[in-house]
DNA sequence: TATAAAATTTAGGTTTGTCTAAAAATTAAT
DNA sequence: ATTAATTTTTAGACAAACCTAAATTTTATA
């Protein structure tokens, strides 16, 4: 049986994981669970006991392969969780995170797999972001960030990097929700701000910032 | 705020309540949470200290106005999910109670509201037990136990008073589901026993059991 | 390479929710 | 109205998951 918490650790790990390919450390994974190293000390004696992380005192933790296939299937329950609040109870993509969050640890046999069919199996969340299949296969897509771009390049939005709310509900403003094209028609040497034109002619100024965690796939 | 366990508490308070009429005992509660009689007393303690029942040592306990208003609002979340899962998902009424059981306790602004909205309103859930709405409001239907009906009298079912998964699955078998039509033939006073006729013309023979704990509608 | 700084772990505590066994109060029965 | 049976509460423990403060180990720096 594994608990709620522990789900929850497996989850940071992978997710630190998936960023530095080495190692997590205590002190970044105390970061991504917003706790102490002490208490994440504590849990990871338990995750290795229960053998789902691999841990060495002082060197760090990787998720065994019992450890990632949990932590896959909890991303594929939250994203989907998030599919099911945005497409069917109107929720906007800046809202569902925390929803997700408890929804995820909801546990029965078939629950997943039905709401996988009555969604229609979507290949991404809200944000973009991959929801890996039944048997923790992910989708992968041609993207890279915005701020990546050539002048003159076309693209469609595809996903996002930051997933604050206040990223979010900015990107609303300006338009470039999932699937909006734009494109590149310069870059600013000065502070490497973006002007782009949107399909409607409008003309955006874009900040370094909303360029490096905004990804785009080039049409 | 109040835990999940906490919750749970009250509902089973609310759900005793509803049978007994009179204040809710320890054991009651313990039967009802599947556990101990001390482990009550310990929750009956913080309960009261959060104002969420009337207690006295010895006396049983019942809601307060406060404690009864988050038992009902946990109900309405349980069934709404109910629906969800049955009429969204495709469960059968019998797989539901545990997954509610979890889904009653996430959290969220206008999850629920939109959720009903979702569902259409729903009154009544899968065992055609009522849907409180939004302020706590019940509905309520004429409805009363097949046992209690006199021979020729024809009535369609309701809803169930015993919700285990046996006496549900042996109802699918019978055909006897929400809605399903029938008439009283004649009651064998050796046990009790009743014979029904379907609309379809077929003739079945159910325990006293089964006619306690069936509840249909005299048409 | 010592020493300072940073990261990590240990030690010792807290809260929530549970348990068993024993004590106390209430209710039933002779 | 005592005694017996039942119900309820208290006492004392335990596990999970967290905390702060202190000790230890690793890494960085002079």
């Amino acid at each position: 049986m594994i608990s709620h918490a522990e789900e929850n650790y497996l989850k940071a790990i992978f997710k630190i994981s998936e960023k530095e390919a080495k190692a997590a450390s205590t002190n970044a994974i105390a970061a991504e669970m917003q706790t102490t190293a002490a208490s994440v000390t504590d849990m990871l004696k338990r995750l290795a006991e229960k053998n789902l992380i691999d841990y060495e005192k002082y060197r760090g933790v990787q998720l065994t392969t019992e450890g990632s296939q949990v932590a896959t299937a909890l991303i594929r329950k939250h994203r989907l969780w998030e599919v099911f609040l945005v497409d069917k109870l109107g929720f906007s993509w800046d809202e569902v995170h925390d929803l997700a969050e408890q929804l995820e640890h909801v546990q029965g046999n078939n629950l997943i797999d039905r709401l996988d069919t009555f969604l229609g199996h979507p290949k991404f969340d809200p944000h973009g972001d991959p929801i890996p299949d039944a048997e923790g296969r992910w989708s992968f897509r041609q993207q890279v960030l915005l701020s990546t771009l050539k002048p003159g390049e076309r693209a469609a939005v595809t996903g996002v990097d930051d997933h604050s709310p206040a990223f979010l509900q900015y990107l609303d403003q300006l338009g470039l929700t999932l699937g909006a094209g734009l494109e590149l028609l310069e870059r600013f040497p000065y502070d490497q701000s973006l002007r782009v034109r949107t399909p409607d002619g409008r003309e955006l100024v874009l900040s370094e910032k909303v360029g490096q965690n905004l990804f785009v796939k080039i049409s």
